[in-house]
DNA sequence: AAAATACAACTTGTGTACATTCTATAATTG
DNA sequence: CAATTATAGAATGTACACAAGTTGTATTTT
């Protein structure tokens, strides 16, 4: 407890963050600073100014003598995150294999390492978070000031839509988790041989996997209904 | 001077941010909390609270324990920036045309109005102005929450730049500022038109000019001196 | 005289009381 | 009895005093 304060204010940041990306603090939900005070052994000004700075990164939205919630994720930004994520993270990867150091390139493969360790045993919240862990890390090899700003932000939404479509109810759906960690590692090499040309196809593969997940959560293979057995209209 | 807090937050908001916009306040320069208190009837908690929003739109940067400077923009953000703009200016003008409603379309044609009788009458920093406007508007009318953040850092960066290069010296270069503004009107129609495709051509040759000029500004047409003249070397 | 240290002035960060704004409940009114 | 208006409680916003950190200058030391 003996934290100092700045410790303790980074705590905060980050235990908010992975509430939000993990869903354990729902879109749209109120936060009030009197629950988090004693929590975090902050008083309101620094708390205040944490969700301030979380606000301007995404993850909350602040209302003028109202408080703060969790930013919105309704059916119209998801369609505004189709549009904009595969051509925003294949320019991300692109540049990454240009640009990516030796130091960087070791810490992706330590968060592919614990993503796969993840798949096998964790659940939903860390599969999340080690994913998330991954795709930021490509972000900062990129190296571009003005792509990640917009790239933080899909990434937040990224991963709530994983926490919701990323159930593995189905077989298809599990081998989906392996087909992504595979194409994980075939990011990694792209970067490692700087090629950006590859990099950029596999970041439209990795895509289209990950929205094809999601087709078959919101657009399941419908039930075989017998039609003898349907009931008759009776109005 | 009985003017709501909330107004003279939005005043300092508004200042810093044009004033970073027009290079009055320049990439990397301190801004002491002290000089802003009385000049705009602040206590400090609001005061840092519009810095860190600030902050967070980019505009400005925190340092703990040191204050907050202007963004920087070195040699490499600006590399940084020609790589990112056009994708970005392309998607946001194709959206545009998608997306933009009446009252949007309104706005934008009164804006380039202004941006063309700044063009006769105003200096550079109202000319940079009147361009932010008009680009932000676009950027409004995309609706898309997840391009829009780094639209916005691009739009920074884009009107300080072009306070920089944008100084017409010779007429070539004041006859870009003509051929830009006709584009605006070529944009304004694509987008009345609902024309995404040519709203996205426009966007790409909108950029090309743009680079055109700064190229022209760094690489300008060398002085033509005789041989005859040059001194000898000596050493 | 150059380098290192110590100190003082100044700047930023935090705690907390007070002011303002919102919200839910109850009293009033038509 | 429904709708509206008071009113009390709770939440957010602001002011300011104090704490902690930083920076420049003067003194000491080698």
């Amino acid at each position: 407890m003996a934290d100092p304060i700045s410790k303790r204010k980074d705590a905060l940041y980050d235990h908010v963050k992975v509430s939000v990306l993990t869903l354990a603090l729902q879109p749209g939900s109120d936060l009030d600073e009197a629950s988090f005070l004693e929590r975090f052994g902050l008083s309101r000004t620094p708390l205040r100014e944490v969700f301030r700075a979380l606000a301007g990164d995404g993850y909350l939205d602040v209302r003028k003598n109202r408080g703060v919630r969790v930013s919105e994720m309704s059916h119209t930004s998801l369609r505004e995150f189709f549009l904009a994520a595969p051509m925003i993270y294949g320019a991300i990867l692109r540049l990454a294999a240009t640009n990516a150091s030796a130091d960087q390139i070791e810490r992706l493969k330590a968060a592919q390492e614990t993503f796969t360790s993840v798949l096998r045993n964790g659940g939903a919240a860390d599969r999340t978070l080690a994913n998330n862990r991954f795709h930021e890390i490509t972000g900062e090899m990129a190296r571009n000031t003005y792509l990640l700003p917009s790239f933080s932000r899909l990434l937040i939404d990224h991963a709530r839509i994983g926490m919701t479509f990323y159930q593995p109810q189905t077989n298809e759906m599990a081998e989906n988790l392996t087909t992504a960690s595979a194409q994980h590692d075939e990011i990694i090499a792209a970067i490692e041989a700087r090629n950006p040309d590859e990099a950029a196809r596999l970041a439209e593969e990795h895509w289209r996997l990950s929205r094809d997940q999601i087709a078959q959560f919101v657009m399941p293979t419908a039930l075989e209904i017998s039609l003898d057995n349907l009931p008759e209209a009776t109005a």
